[in-house]
DNA sequence: TTTTGGCACTCTAGACCATAGAGTGCTAAA
DNA sequence: TTTAGCACTCTATGGTCTAGAGTGCCAAAA
C-alpha cells in the first residue's frame, strides 16, 4: 500500500463519508488528486478493490470504502478533528450546571452528544457500585414500608423499598440510619467484608428485620448496575441518515436502542480509552451496516460508566472520536475532582 | 345517520384498522353485511362522504374513515373490548413487583403499554410536588457539596445539590434536617406558607446559607414536574405502521416524542378520566396523522400523572382506550392504597 | 515503466407506456 | 328501495427505452 493509494483511499472515505454517494474516479481527480488524471485513479481503485479496501455497489457505481476499508482508515488515515471552541464551550457549560448530579449529568451528556455528532448516543451513567457511600438513610413511607436511600461519592444514588412486618418509627429508623452510617460511611461495596457486616448486624440486633435486609441489598445483586442508568437519545438522527431511508433497515437497530438492557451488556465492560467497533465488528446482527465509537470513564484505573455513538458505517469517525473523547474525559475530570474534594 | 350507515362506518372503520388498506363496498358486503349488496352499500357510503365521515384516497380506491369517521366511531359505535385475563395478569404482576418505586413503575408501565398497544407509550410519574413530604434528608457529598433529598408519600424522590461557601460536618447536617423534618413532615408542597418558612428559617438561623438555598428549592420552581419524570417506549412500534413506511412522515413524530419537555406539555394538565385526540385534534403538527389516548391518574381529586399511548389516527381505539384506562386506574389505586396506610 | 486518452461496455435511475384489477357512479330494471 | 350491469377512473405493476455515470482495458505518450 503506497502513498498514492493511502491518499484515494482517504479522499474516497472522507467524499462517501460526506456525501453518502459512492465516488468514481473523477471526482476524486477533479476534487482531491487533480495531478493524477481518472485514468490513473482508477487503476488505483481497481487495486484496492482487489486488495479488499473498496467496494462497488454494482459495475458502474463509484467505490464505497468496505469494513476493511474505514478499519485502515479509522488506524492509519484519519486526521485529528478537534472540536470547535464553540462545541467545547456547549460541553463544559452543560457538565458545570449538572455537577454532582451524575443521573442528570448523563442524561444531558447523552442530548448533546446526539446532537453534536448527528448520531444515535448512549450513556451508561455510574451507579452506586461505583463509588464509595456517602451516606444512608431510611425513610418511613408507610405502615410497612421503608425506603431505604444510598448515596455515593460520585453523585449516584439509589433507592429500595424494604416491607417490613414489623412496622418501626422514624426515631427508630434515624437511630438504625445513624449505625450504618457510622460503619459503612466511606467504604467502598468492596470493602463489606462478611466480617464488618457480621459485625453492624450485631450492633442492629434490636432491629434485625430491617438490618437484615439492608444488608442484603448493601451486599447482592441490590446494588448493581441498572437499566435505570442507560440514556439514550438522538434517535430521530437516525432517521436522517440516508442509508436508513428504507425503514426496515432501521427498525431493528431502533429496537436494540429502545432496549436499555441489550444497550447495558453491549456498551459495559471496556476498558478506558476509545473503541471503535466498526459494521460487523460488532457481533451484534442488528448492527451490521452500524459503527458504534465508544469510551469508558472513571478515574484510578476504575471503569465507572461509558459514553459513545451509534451510527451508520458511513460515519464521521474523526469527528465522533473526538466528541466522545473529550465528552467521556471531561465526565472523568468531574468524577475525580468530587472524589478529592470530600 | 340511520342504523345502517353508523353499521357500514362502523365496518369501515374496523376493517381499515385491522387491514390499513382502504375498504370498498364488496369487501363490506362480504365480510360484514352479507344482506346488502355492494352497490346499496355504494350508496350510502356516497352518502357518508358527502357528510364527511368517509374519505377517498382516490377515485378508484376504497373508503377510510376521516377525522370525523373516527370521531363518531369512537363518541357512538364503538364496543368495549376488555383486555385479556393474560393482559391484566401482566400488568398487575408488573405493578406489584414494583410497588413503592414510582420512577421504576413508570418506566415499567410505559414498556409494557407499548408492548399490548403495539403503539409508543408516553408516561409522565409524579413528581414530589405531587405527595405530601415524607422525608428530607441532608447528606454531605464533598466540603462544599450538600445533597438534599426529598422523599414523598407517593414515594416520588427528588435530589438537588446545594453548594456552600462554609463546610458543614454530616452532624450539623443531621441537626438540620431534623429540624426540617420536625417542621415539614406530613406537609404537602401547597401547604409550605410564607409564615411556616419564615419559623423554620429562625429556628435555622445557625445555618442560614444552607437553610435559605434549601428553602428556596422547597419552595419554588425546584420542585416541579421534570423531564426526568417522563417516560416514552415503543417507538420502534410506531415504524411497524404501515402509515410510516415512508420515513419523511415519522420523523417529526419520533422528534417529538425524544422530547422530554414537548412531551410533558402534550401530556400533562387534563382531568381525570380518558382523553382522545384524533388527528389535528392534537394541534401540534408533528401529530397531524397520529391520535393520542391518555389518562390522567391519581387520587381525592388531585391528577398526579398522565400514561398514554400514541399511534396513528388508523388505531384500534377500543383496545387502547381499554388498556390506558386499566393501566391508569391501576396506578391510581397504588398511589391511594400508598396514601392511606402511612 | 508509468501515466493518460480513448473507447466500448455495464448498470441504474427515470421516463414512458400498456395492462390488469379494484372500485366507483349512474341508470334502468326488479 | 334495492340491485344488476356497465362504463369509467385511477393505481400499481411490469416492460422497454434512454441518458448518464462509471468502469476496464488497450494503445499511445511521457
Amino acid at each position: 500500500m503506497n502513498t498514492r493509494k493511502k491518499e484515494i483511499l482517504q479522499a474516497v472515505t472522507e467524499d462517501y463519508v460526506s456525501t453518502a454517494e459512492p465516488v468514481g474516479s473523477r471526482t476524486i481527480s477533479r476534487k482531491y488528486l487533480t495531478e493524477l488524471s481518472p485514468a490513473t485513479i482508477r487503476n488505483e481503485m481497481a487495486d484496492l478493490e482487489y486488495e479488499g479496501y473498496l467496494e462497488q455497489p454494482h459495475t458502474s457505481a463509484g467505490r464505497v470504502p468496505s469494513e476493511k476499508g474505514y478499519r485502515f482508515y479509522v488506524d492509519t488515515l484519519m486526521r485529528d478533528k478537534p472540536l470547535t471552541q464553540e462545541e467545547m464551550g456547549k460541553v463544559l457549560q452543560e457538565y458545570s450546571k449538572r455537577r454532582g448530579e451524575i443521573q442528570a449529568l448523563s442524561r444531558a451528556a447523552a442530548k448533546i452528544l446526539a446532537e453534536l455528532a448527528n448520531c444515535a448516543a448512549v450513556v451508561i451513567s455510574p451507579g452506586v457500585q461505583c463509588g464509595s457511600i456517602k451516606h444512608i438513610q431510611m425513610a418511613a413511607i408507610s405502615n410497612d414500608d421503608i425506603m431505604m436511600i444510598v448515596i455515593t461519592s460520585t453523585g449516584a444514588l439509589e433507592h429500595r423499598l424494604i416491607r417490613l412486618r414489623n412496622s418501626l418509627s422514624q426515631n427508630d429508623l434515624d437511630v438504625v440510619s445513624a449505625i450504618l452510617n457510622r460503619h459503612l460511611r466511606g467504604l467502598s461495596f468492596a470493602d463489606l467484608t462478611r466480617q464488618l457486616i457480621r459485625a453492624v448486624k450485631a450492633e442492629l440486633s434490636a432491629y434485625s428485620e430491617l438490618a437484615s435486609q439492608a444488608l442484603e441489598i448493601l451486599t447482592s445483586s441490590g446494588i448493581c448496575p441498572s437499566e435505570e442508568s442507560v440514556h439514550t437519545d438522538g434517535i430521530a438522527n437516525f432517521l436522517e441518515q440516508p442509508e436508513f431511508k428504507q425503514i426496515e433497515r432501521a427498525r431493528p437497530v431502533l429496537r436494540l436502542l429502545e432496549s436499555q438492557s441489550h444497550l447495558l451488556n453491549l456498551m459495559s465492560g471496556y476498558r478506558t480509552g476509545i473503541t471503535v467497533r466498526i459494521g460487523s465488528e460488532n457481533t451484534l446482527e442488528e448492527l451490521r451496516d452500524c459503527s458504534i465509537i465508544s469510551a469508558s470513564y472513571g478515574h484510578a484505573g476504575k471503569v465507572m460508566g461509558t459514553i459513545g455513538v451509534v451510527g451508520p458505517t458511513r460515519m464521521d469517525y474523526s469527528k465522533a472520536i473526538s466528541l466522545v473523547r473529550f465528552m467521556a474525559e471531561g465526565i472523568s475530570e468531574l468524577l475525580e475532582r468530587a472524589s478529592f474534594e470530600r
